[in-house]
DNA sequence: TAGGCCATCTGGTCCT
DNA sequence: AGGACCAGATGGCCTA
């Protein structure tokens, strides 16, 4: 990944200085960190160039300590007293600097990490595309709720082919996701599907999200993660990670209170509001458009489509804007 | 142009 | 001392 120059640095030493924080006091803390402080000046790419510039302040900051302040009227002011200022050498500068740019690489590297695990997360939720990243915060929303709704399959044996797991799934997300997951859990082996099929490698630590398409789940009868084969090893990869759940059930428009997020409420719906936006993933549809290269997260309101088109293309033949309610309502 | 999302840098804190 | 983790700041990219 490229990295950028970092152009602020100068504007934070500049507040930092205006703060007093680079004032010859502070080297009476400790000089270490002093000289930290101060190294941020000059930084540029990574800490990996610059480097030359890096800390020019801070000698002739040791310069100026020996010549003899002037006031802002151009009278003399008295020596500074106190103990004279330590000149950090510039063995100390480096050794700093390599140091912030190790920590910056190694946090970048963690970041990587992050973002890896998050995209795993991605592959197993009910919507995943490489092309249409979610984004973080509705990846982990969307997780939050597989997981809420998968339980509550298993204790309850609700149906996962029934409007509430779709509610459930869509509780608290935006609702372009909401779109997106309500059409994919309702299109089945569509394009998207396909598409995973090629996206997917084989990847089997996260069955348990599977287990509504993997192990053809129908219910509480299912083996739970926790036991038998799904408990430590890897099943073979077995089709497209997300469940093609088709709701066949019809549309209820009953609003329960979440358990996991009690404070949001979902007000009574508004008529023709599922997919009111027009908000349609464009890889439903067996595509996507073309050019934007370089930028793969899911933008949903790129993919807008008329909403008769939506419907025509999601909806089950039974089912009328009318009843489809507030699958996302905030 | 504003807003959303992201990657990166950075300093602070905690832990080994 | 150094690494991991975190949160704030910042700028870039993209879309509406």
């Amino acid at each position: 990944m490229m990295t950028k120059p970092f152009g602020k640095a100068g504007d934070v030493s500049e507040l930092v200085s205006s703060l007093g924080w680079l004032d010859d006091d502070v080297s009476s803390v400790d000089g270490e960190d002093s000289s930290d402080m101060r190294g941020r000046c000059g930084l540029t790419t990574d800490g990996l160039e610059g480097s030359t510039e890096l800390c020019s302040d801070d000698m002739e900051e040791d310069e100026e300590d020996d010549q003899e302040m002037i006031g802002p009227n151009g009278e003399e002011l008295p020596k500074r007293r106190g103990p004279k200022r330590k000149k950090v050498p510039k063995v100390r500068h480096e050794r700093v600097r390599v140091r912030r740019v190790k920590a910056n690489a190694r946090e970048r590297s963690r970041m990587h990490g992050l973002n890896d695990a998050l995209d795993n997360l991605r592959r197993v939720m009910p919507c995943y595309s490489k092309t249409q990243k979610l984004s973080k915060i509705e990846t982990l929303r969307l997780a939050r709720n597989y997981i809420w709704a998968l339980s509550e399959v298993l204790d309850s044996g609700r149906s996962p082919e029934s409007l509430g797991f779709m509610e459930m799934l869509c509780k608290g997300l935006s609702q372009p996701t909401s779109n997106l997951v309500a059409g994919c859990l309702q299109l089945g082996a569509t394009p998207m599907m396909l598409n995973q099929m090629e996206d997917n490698p084989p990847y089997g630590s996260l069955e348990a999200s599977h287990l509504l398409h993997v192990k053809g789940f129908k219910g509480p009868s299912y083996d739970h993660p926790s036991s038998g084969e799904c408990s430590g090893g890897s099943p073979p990869y077995d089709g497209p990670l997300t469940p093609p759940l088709s709701i066949s059930g019809q549309f209820s428009l009953k609003q329960e209170p979440s358990p996991i997020e009690g404070e949001r409420t979902y007000t009574a719906p508004h008529a023709g509001h599922y997919l009111s936006s027009h908000h349609y993933p464009a890889s439903a549809m067996g595509g996507l458009p073309g050019g934007q290269a370089g930028h793969a997260l899911f933008r949903p309101s790129r993919y807008e489509l008329p909403l008769e088109m939506a419907f025509d293309s999601f909806a089950p033949s039974h089912m009328v804007p009318s009843q489809m309610g507030a699958i996302y309502s905030e």
